[in-house]
DNA sequence: GATGAATGAGCCTTCATTCAT
DNA sequence: AATGAATGAAGGCTCATTCAT
């Protein structure tokens, strides 16, 4: 009868995403190891290397599972521009978590085996590009946008909101709140290319 | 009279910004030495420290400085939409080859010493954004445009232009030309925002 | 728990003595490590640097705290010939022992910081001749002892004796036994100086 | 008709001693060659090696040659202190100078190749031992000097000298002037061991 | 002959990983 | 299971030595 577990890996990955987030891939196991509390051995018990760890780190539960259903039930909601807001807002608040993350796995200098990646999906602001484009296209089909390339726009969009989480992560760099900052780029957005006249006259507002 | 100088130091450069651009911080001197085809101690002879010759291979020297006239002296010109098209295609054309330099400084986790932090300057898409609003600022004035916040639509506009770049270097992910690209967001901008009758009639075309 | 300690302190620092006095600050850690029988990297786990293991393999634990005590109660002793004899020999024994060490340290071209040099006393030879100096002044306020300069005396004596060691050291080259070698110079030394009738006599043997 | 030579090796060899002697064998060739005001390269056009170099700069030209035919000729001089006084400040005067070397070659951690080692003599400390011991047994033999073992004591009386200079060059201790300092050990050498009734009346002055 | 740029062998040091309890 | 002591491969950096002029 072994003794019972009393580690848990969230708690090392917890440690491991503070230093590595600080100090890239250079972040070194002693200092995770103190961080979390546990000693260097056990780290090694529940990730096999160095790698897996970092990787485990900086890996995103994937959340957007099913947001594709939510967005595609709010084609043709009455209030496009809070129905895009909050499409808006859902992405920014992710990438914010995630953005940070991306940029340290993309130049740790470790090969991601396949299995890491993004587990055979494309990466989540690609993913996320998706997604808006087939929104996009939705809205497209039922007349209240017209747009020549969704998937150009889609990715334009999320340029920004990516931008505004790259910005913050990497210069500390803020140009409002992140909620106004959604506002501006859907209003605009629909501005350009809604077809729908109540946003028009919501522009008035 | 003594061996003439036979390395120098954009060389040097050159093969540390291929290394540290595949393989982060890690890259070794061994290799940035082997693909300058020079030794190692030469690479020292010439940059202290391993950081010393990162930082110089991730700087980038800056080409921004007469943009500003530049653009401004662009303000109220004929066609508003090939203007801000030619701004668009100058940052992004920049950013491609700035954002993976960006993002391997950002992450290497050394402390990157004041002198080396973009001189004083912010960094280059935030002075970008800084430039941009200006302009747009001046826009506004003419009547040309109608934003209420330049600055969060200039961050926005730079946002787009640089995630572009960003899924280029981290995903090797092109929705279209950078050309192409450019076109479409300053045209939806333009549509959005615009209140010149010239550029809606061109958007026809 | 762990793996319980197995490697202590002395015998590095014996394996590093053994290495520096025969190749100067220049012996290399590796031998250093394959002596000790344990590895290299275990070596920077008790001494930050090897400079740091120079120091404490060169250093020497002070063991002439009671000297002075022990020297000063035997003044004026019944035997003054056996009483420096004695003191003599004590101080030959621990010269033979430092005067290697010494003369490494001394030029090993490293900085020897503060808290090394000798914890603020004087250096071992110059202890003695301090040390010596108050015995002889000592011997010549009872009147037994007739010499003008104690303190160059007492350099003189330790010199002769200091003398012994180094050319062991440097050239291995020694002309007698050391306790012969004490005995001399202490009976030329009183034979000198001495005023004490019985040293006379005891000469006469 | 190739260039005059117009380096001289004793600008490079008094520049190595100063750096030697400062920073033992790890001195810098780039620093040597700083002080003697030529470039590396023609330190290496004079001596193959550092070591070399080291070695010649540690080494003393041997100016004892004829030290003894002068002192066996002062054997019986009408004033034997002086003239003792004399060898003593003859081989003090010497010792200060080579000591320091002699510190730095033996520890260096260099093997000295045999034609360096004093080119087949002994060392100079020994050599003025063997000296003194036939100047006192030739002292001896005409009966001014009584003294079991000339060796021993030639050794001793080597010995203070030898320490003055020793903590002179190690810890910049003097306990007086390097002539008073041979008048004192002489004063008391021939104090103990002079059968000749003017150096004793020579005493009391 | 003199120069100093270029070299590269070698060393100290770090730190991920293993191991004995 | 958990610990942290021990390991050793690997890499940055130095500096004696060579080389082209």
């Amino acid at each position: 009868m072994p003794r019972p577990v009393s580690i848990d890996r969230s708690q090392i990955i917890e440690a491991a995403r503070t230093v590595f987030l600080r100090n890239g891939f250079r972040g070194k196991t002693t200092e995770i190891a103190r961080i979390a509390g546990i000693s260097e051995g056990s780290i090694f018990k529940h990730f096999k290397t160095k790698s897996n760890l970092f990787l485990a780190a900086m890996a995103s539960e994937t959340g957007e599972e099913n947001w594709s259903a939510e967005w595609m039930s709010s084609v043709g909601s009455h209030d496009f521009q809070s129905s895009l807001e909050n499409i808006g807002n859902k992405i920014l608040q992710r990438l914010r978590m995630i953005v940070p993350r991306l940029i340290m796995a993309s130049s740790s200098g470790i090969t991601i085996p396949k299995q890491y990646q993004f587990q055979g999906c494309p990466p989540p602001p690609i993913q996320h590009i998706e997604l808006l484009t087939r929104f996009f296209q939705a809205e497209v089909d039922i007349g209240r946008l017209s747009i020549s390339n969704p998937q150009v726009h889609a990715h334009a969009f999320i340029g920004s909101l990516s931008h505004f989480a790259w910005c913050e992560a990497m210069f500390d760099y803020k140009p409002c709140t992140p909620t106004s900052y959604v506002r501006s780029i859907v209003t605009s957005f629909l501005s350009a290319h809604s077809s729908c006249k109540i946003t028009k006259s919501q522009l008035r507002k």
